[in-house]
RNA sequence: GGGUCGCUAGCUCAGCGGUAGAGCACUCGGCUUUUAACCGAUUGGUCCUGGGUUCGAAUCCCAGGCGACCCA
């Protein structure tokens, strides 16, 4: 029998660990017996949960003669004689594999080492197809018969502790392939976020808002305060950004003639990484001509309350131990009003930025000296003293014109904007105005913005003269909303840090010293 | 950026100045109703890296790496 391992791959199995050796050899050993360790395909008629719920009444020690196949990993293995157990788990779930010398040996055309094949030459992570009937065992767990068996693929590596499981924190972000073997409640949370993001599509697409991809390298980042990355055209010669918002692009959409757009995609920002912050993250950005922020308000409560009750069943949540009620309608409370409440400090009041800093001072805001402007004042009183009790879901609104330059001003409140910032738990979820639609307005905004950033503001942004022109040529009137879908999920999902709902968080590369 | 904690076998952890350990997994033997199967035997190490102190360092000290959490 000739092997098919070359001299280079016996160095490296001799070279291996011994687990990795020992498995390597019981697939050559496979290969010596005429069988695939790697087949091409398996015929599968049912899931695990499919047959759990079917026969979830089949009485302990009956049989059903039904032909199923099904195939998945094998998540553990209890052996005997002439009998094993394996635990077979696939996507939808977990079911054992009653596996009976006879009657293997007697269905696969009296092959008498199937069995011992079995027991010999697969391993706890490995792949197996295998058809049978249905029988629940004398000890009541709803097993495959097995008749028949295939070995689909070969595992070579161990699997974490199947009773401790994988809790190494760093192992199970930069091996999230293993954290998903073995910990279905993470399998969970990304089966919940793909349809978390599906019925937010499905809610806008139901209301005629066409979803719409724009640039995501952009030769100016802009539409939000941040730093954006840097990266390099090569026959362009030239330096290009990746997008930090989609906000201005897509409302060149509307200049255009969509009144309904929105796109949910990735965002880049390069800043610090925390529990709530990666450096890509999914947002969501949606603009409807001829509505204003009241409006968006409104859409807001549908647009996070829908996927709720379709995913979760309830508005009733629980965050991290907090219970938290999305019913609506959410609280609306100015920033002014929030903050007066507070701290009982009214900064509408106020005719000159000194007398309300002493206030501001008097009430414990710290960190003020380089606030400019009483509104900017405000924004630092409300994040220093209202943010975080803000934990039901309450809009605070009517911000600032200083830190919103891409907001119309507000119809009756000289020095406001007509924007609105969802908080639940305390965290920013989600942020949307009446878009400014004055071009020359816009004009000043930006050259405003240009300024700070001249005078060092590393989030400032230049003037974008085509996103003038757009806006010259006419913006209807129109309303537009983002929020990050990530923490979105996180409130959904009760997750405590983004890397939780993010597949493969950005980590440092480990240094494997070799 | 600052602070606290962690890094030891494939996994989960103990050891805290004197010969590197346990459980599970792996390997071998036994076993036809197990489900953390069981019984017996065996195997497995860059104690994150680099310096230093010491007769002797996984352990103490310094620097660095990676990660977690908290703060800014």
């Amino acid at each position: 029998m000739q092997t098919i391992f070359t001299p280079s791959i016996l160095s490296f199995i001799m070279a291996s660990d011994d687990l990795r050796a020992t498995r390597l050899e019981k697939a050559e050993q496979l290969r010596q017996q005429g069988l695939q360790p790697y087949a091409y395909r398996w015929e599968v008629t049912h899931q695990a949960a499919m047959l759990q719920e079917k026969y979830a009444g089949l009485p302990a020690g009956e049989e059903v003669e039904v032909e199923v196949s099904i195939a998945g990993r094998i998540m553990a293995r209890r052996v005997f004689g002439k009998l094993a157990f394996f635990t077979l788990q696939d996507e939808t779930g977990q079911i054992q594999l009653y596996l009976d010398k006879k009657r293997i040996e007697v269905t696969m055309a009296e092959d008498t080492t199937a069995f011992d094949r079995l027991k010999q030459l697969t391993d706890v992570g490995d792949f197996l197809g295998a058809k049978g009937t249905v029988k629940r065992t004398e000890k009541g767990e709803l097993s495959v018969y097995v008749q028949n068996y295939q070995i689909l693929t070969k595992s070579l590596l161990p699997l974490p502790d199947k009773w401790h499981g994988l809790t190494d924190v760093e192992k199970r972000y930069r091996q999230r392939y293993v954290d998903l073997i073995v910990n279905p409640e993470v399998r969970d949370t990304f089966r919940k976020r793909a349809l978390i993001t599906a019925a937010i599509r499905r809610y806008l697409n139901d209301r005629n808002f066409v979803e719409i991809e724009t640039p995501v390298l952009q030769t100016e980042a802009g539409g939000a305060d941040a730093r954006p990355f840097v990266t390099y055209h090569n026959t362009l010669d030239m330096d290009l950004y990746l997008r930090i918002a989609t906000e201005l692009h897509l409302k060149r959409l509307v200049v255009g003639g969509f009144e309904r757009v929105y796109e949910i995609g990735r965002i880049f920002r390069n800043e610090g990484i925390s529990t709530r912050h990666n450096p890509e993250f999914t947002s969501i950005e949606l603009y409807q001509a001829y509505g204003d922020y009241n409006d968006m308000m409104t859409l807001v409560e549908e647009l996070i309350t829908q996927p709720a009750q379709e995913i979760l069943g309830t508005l009733q949540i629980s965050y991290q131990g907090q219970a938290i009620d999305l019913t609506p309608p959410w609280r609306r409370i100015t920033m002014n009003d929030a903050v007066k409440e507070q701290t009982g400090v009214d900064f509408s009041q106020f005719s000159s930025l000194e007398e309300a800093k002493s206030a501001a001072k008097a009430v414990g805001i710290k960190a003020i000296d380089d606030c400019d402007s009483i509104g900017r004042l405000l924004n630092e009183a409300f994040e220093q003293t209202v943010e975080a009790t803000l934990i039901q879901p309450t809009f605070i609104t009517d911000y600032p014109i200083e830190i919103s330059p891409l907001a119309k001003p507000h119809r009756s409140q000289p020095g406001l904007v007509e924007r609105f910032e969802l908080f639940i738990v305390g965290r920013e979820t989600a942020n949307g105005f009446s878009e400014l639609t004055d071009s020359v307005d816009q004009r000043q905004r930006f050259e405003a913005q240009a300024a700070r950033k001249a005078a060092g503001d590393l989030e400032a942004h230049d003037i974008d003269e085509d996103f003038v022109t757009a806006l010259e040529y006419g913006l209807p009137p129109t309303v537009g909303m983002g929020m990050g879908i990530d923490r979105l999920v996180m409130l959904l999902c009760d997750c405590a840090s983004i890397r939780d709902v993010i597949a493969f968080p950005l980590l440092k590369p480990e240094v494997t010293g070799e």
